[in-house]
DNA sequence: ATGAAAGCGCTAACAG
DNA sequence: CTGTTAGCGCTTTCAT
């Protein structure tokens, strides 16, 4: 592969000014520029981001990194994608890890970040005490929390309104009669589980009904969770007549431990769901669901970092977005 | 953070030993490297893997690129936590890029990988006769193509068989005493879908059943096709009494076209589809699929990349890996 | 077994 | 406007 010396002798010129043109600096006369352009034509050169990133300290236009705990969950592919589209508009490498849920592996790819030199970087930690998340923001590399916060760490962040948004599930099915509603809760250390879980409890609240211990469960996001905690709901001598499942995965667990006990949709329970997914819309009948932005959440995430290249000492800031509650078939009409 | 040189002082020896401990080179007097590894210790230091980049040439367990059509299709996500749990496991970190289809995204992500200096690269190619990954591979940086062949060169690749997974199901189905069976194929240009739609052809001859061109519709692995196609076909004077869904997104598509139109599964039209995804078993009744091993064809891949290191010039391998039917519900039973 | 020193390809002063 | 040059942090001969 060409470099800036082979480009340099083939325009005639100095390794100075081809960088000068690669990086289009104003300082160039035209025809010069031209006589380059030329070169690095004819070599098919491309610079080594390499060499660019150990050489400069900021260098903008280079690189970012973005940690996340599932690349399985859509929700975090959609973010996911938001990143990537505004680091492709601008012009950003992006490179991307999954820690799978293994805090061991988060601290490992974080590390990783750094010693790459990303410029800055987008992290959807594990928890809000996150330990190696602190301790890298503290370091002072440009970083963005997505969809958690971290606990006591002056960040940028952009979450979504969780509570508003459960609350909103929450009355939907209050206003269609159910009285008894079983609440599958994710793990009580995440943020957005205790987020959820309050706005259920508030909208029960205000509609004065009662908030059954015994109609909560808290699961762990996950798969087997919901389907499990779905049939012990399902299995009460006095079962709920309706279940708010707090993720998508544990959603499809629900709906498999329905189907098992012959139960009809929304007729002999309704469902809802956090998070909106491609699936929803398949689902006989229709999944009604509360859905998150994830792709904006993941643009404006990105949109804060780079605000964060041209401005490192401006406040941080906290964006929240909105939920917007998708009402489909599976809670009756 | 600390480099080579801060470190090098902390334990009064030179760079160049702190490099060979770094690196586990044999000759260094296990006293000193006591000393340099406390030194590491105190230092918190972490190699700065750009230099390290820069400097080697073929360095081994340092990056490699993963490159993938869609980021939002399950199956390569499975293919991507293949690769990754591989390269976690050896030690190399991994930069990911997903080019949504777009072949200009494709190029560019390519490039970049190029002028990061991965090691070596696994991609699932656009297309058969995808110019810019034959030209990458002819450059010389060690490839593998999973998924998909690119046509005429010669390169390591892990597939799996499509056509007989594609015969499997449609047996399946033609067993099940299903004589017309509607086929939803993706574009022609891609491999995959001849492969696949040789499969349900041999099958149907196999049976000695005629094969309607009428019952076969050409779509584009989208939703949205899928919707259109199976609602197409169900429509027809003469309907096919099951349908056979060559991707799990169309999939999506004709089972809101069936519900659409009120009709019941297995009963009314027996389905089965490509692709076995986490929703299928969470389906109503749950979706008879064909299973393609995405994790393992990824890990497998990453298994060729780090063989081709260690044996530059070792013949290229093809691995084939099979397709199993996971019967469920669809078909009636 | 260890150290000195030469770069990898690039950018950014500094000179001119 | 353009060229010269000194590194970025690391690996890797080549000496010792």
């Amino acid at each position: 592969m060409a470099n800036l010396q082979d480009v340099a002798r083939e325009a005639g010129v100095s390794v100075a000014t081809v960088s000068r043109v690669m990086n289009d600096a104003k300082n160039v006369r035209s025809e010069t520029r031209t006589k380059v352009q030329a070169a690095v034509q004819a070599l098919r050169f491309q610079p080594n981001r390499v060499a660019r990133r150990l050489r400069t300290r900021n260098g903008l236009g280079q690189l970012i990194g973005l940690v996340v705990p599932d690349i399985q969950n859509p929700f975090f592919v959609e973010v996911i994608r938001g990143v990537e589209e505004a680091a492709y508009g601008s012009g950003n490498a992006l490179i991307l890890s999954s820690y799978q849920y293994d805090e061991e592996k988060e601290k490992l790819y974080l590390n990783l970040m750094r010693s790459e030199s990303v410029d800055g970087l987008i992290i959807i930690p594990h928890g809000k005490k996150d330990r190696a998340v602190k301790q890298l923001i503290r370091s002072g590399v440009p970083t963005v929390c997505v969809d958690r916060y971290v606990e006591n760490v002056d960040v940028d962040s952009v979450v979504v309104d969780n509570q508003r948004g459960a609350h909103e599930a929450t009355e939907h099915l209050l206003k269609l009669g159910n009285k008894r509603i079983g609440y599958i809760s994710g793990p009580t250390e995440m943020l957005t589980s205790v987020e959820r879980l309050a706005g259920y409890q508030s909208a029960l609240w205000e509609s004065c009904v009662e908030c059954e211990d015994n109609l909560i469960r808290v699961g762990d996001y996950k798969y087997e969770s919901g389907n499990r905690l779905a049939g012990e709901l399902l299995d009460l001598p006095e079962p709920p007549s309706a279940l708010f499942v707090a993720n998508s995965l544990m959603t499809l667990g629900a709906l498999e431990a329905i189907h098992r006990r012959r139960l009809t949709i929304p007729t002999d329970v309704a469902l809802i769901g956090f998070d909106d997914m491609a699936w929803a819309i398949s689902l006989n009948p229709p999944l009604t669901a509360v859905s998150q932005p994830g792709f904006e959440i993941g643009r404006r995430a990105a949109e804060l970092l780079f605000q964060r290249f041209s401005d490192p000492t401006r406040q941080t800031v906290r964006v929240v977005l909105e939920t917007r509650l998708i009402v489909r078939k599976s809670c009756g009409s």
